[in-house]
DNA sequence: TGTACATCAGTGAACGCGCGTTCACTGATGTAC
DNA sequence: TGTACATCAGTGAACGCGCGTTCACTGATGTAC
């Protein structure tokens, strides 16, 4: 994380991104609860007092942190989604993403949905958490055909699947499920997945 | 949670209940990542190093309250599903309890489970917080008539089952739910593990 | 192309704060005789 | 029942630490002429 010296400027290039890099890392390494802006200017190699050119505070910092999370997130869903063809078979993968992203990030995941240090009401979070889990409505839309804003049953069948995924992905963080799950999660998580599904089409 | 003054005796009497009592109130007001001793020792009305007579650190009160803590989950979930009696219905309410517990006290459950800073390893939180994930498998045990420790079917309805409940808890206290739940949150909970559960009895 | 200058991004010393921890102490309690 | 004494639980002052924040500064960059 820390810069070759020789490419050392005072002027960083781009201390946001490398600021936002750092505070992954460190969140990774010390969790939530011991993440301070002091450690993340030292792990990119600046001086603490540097990132306040580029966020206000520490919250400010895990704000956006937790919203490149959230566009990561979006792309882990779709690239599993998209590599099926089904209605029922792409929601699967869209849940299957949910699990990659949160067994590939687990301290990130834990960030965006866990924690109260970001600012959840900041748009620009909104937004892209809003985003997130419209992937998954809209793939619950193409399974039953039903609009969840305007069919009570189709929303429940979205709560339903959305919820399924994101206890799973906890508890399978928490590291409830080692046992269980055997040599391929994929296959053990995709079997529960389509347990909560409504049985539509196969 | 202060003493009357005039009960005041040199000696607390119990200082290890008020101080529980004490983190947990701290807890719901600050947050886990704001949680402090010293905020503590204050609120139970005691200098700042009293405390350390009756927990070692931060860590061993986080670790006792949260054990304390899965104690009274497993008496929501067991209040609730003793109010019924087919299996498939008892099953639903130990989820609706699991949903009680979470929303009662929601800085609690954050702490149980997605917090780093109780210590997980800790052998009687070990022991109460199996304890209470077995009163859920117990119960999907009931409605499968198989044992999820046997049958693989059967372990999957169980980790189906617990997902969808923890999900749901955790998205609920998220605020993600509270358009589409309307005014009887308990009826569409239990719709929505309904959709969750293998269609055995009805 | 060269020079002057404004702007910007980073430095490093200093600050006050609340934290956990330590320690000598003191008041209350329980027990032996 | 009374006294002496050990033990225990809480006090309050002190400490060092890392935190966020501030501030005068300095080096790099971009632009006007």
């Amino acid at each position: 994380m820390l810069k070759d010296p020789k490419d050392r400027t005072y002027h960083h290039g781009d201390l946001r991104r490398a600021l936002l890099a750092a505070a992954e890392a460190e969140l990774a390494e010390k969790g939530v609860e011991g993440f301070t802006l002091r450690g993340c200017a030292k792990r990119a190699g600046v001086s603490h007092a540097a990132p306040a050119h580029h966020f206000k505070d520490a919250a400010a910092l895990l704000t956006a942190l937790a919203a490149e999370g959230f566009t990561r997130f979006i792309t882990a869903m779709e690239k599993r989604r998209d590599a099926e063809t089904t209605p029922r078979r792409r929601l699967i993968g869209c849940g299957l993403g949910y699990l990659d992203f949160a067994r590939a990030n687990p301290a990130l995941f834990g960030l965006m949905f866990s924690s109260k240090r970001p600012d959840h009401d900041d748009p620009e979070l909104g937004k892209v958490a809003r985003r997130s889990f419209s992937v998954l409505t809209e793939a619950v839309c193409a399974v039953s055909g039903a609009d969840p804003l305007v069919d009570r049953s189709a929303m429940l069948d979205a709560m339903t699947t959305w919820s399924v995924v994101h206890g799973l992905a906890h508890l399978s963080l928490a590291g409830q499920f080692h046992v269980a799950v055997g040599v391929d999660p994929d296959e053990s998580y995709a079997a529960i997945i389509g347990r909560a599904l409504p049985e539509v089409d196969a």
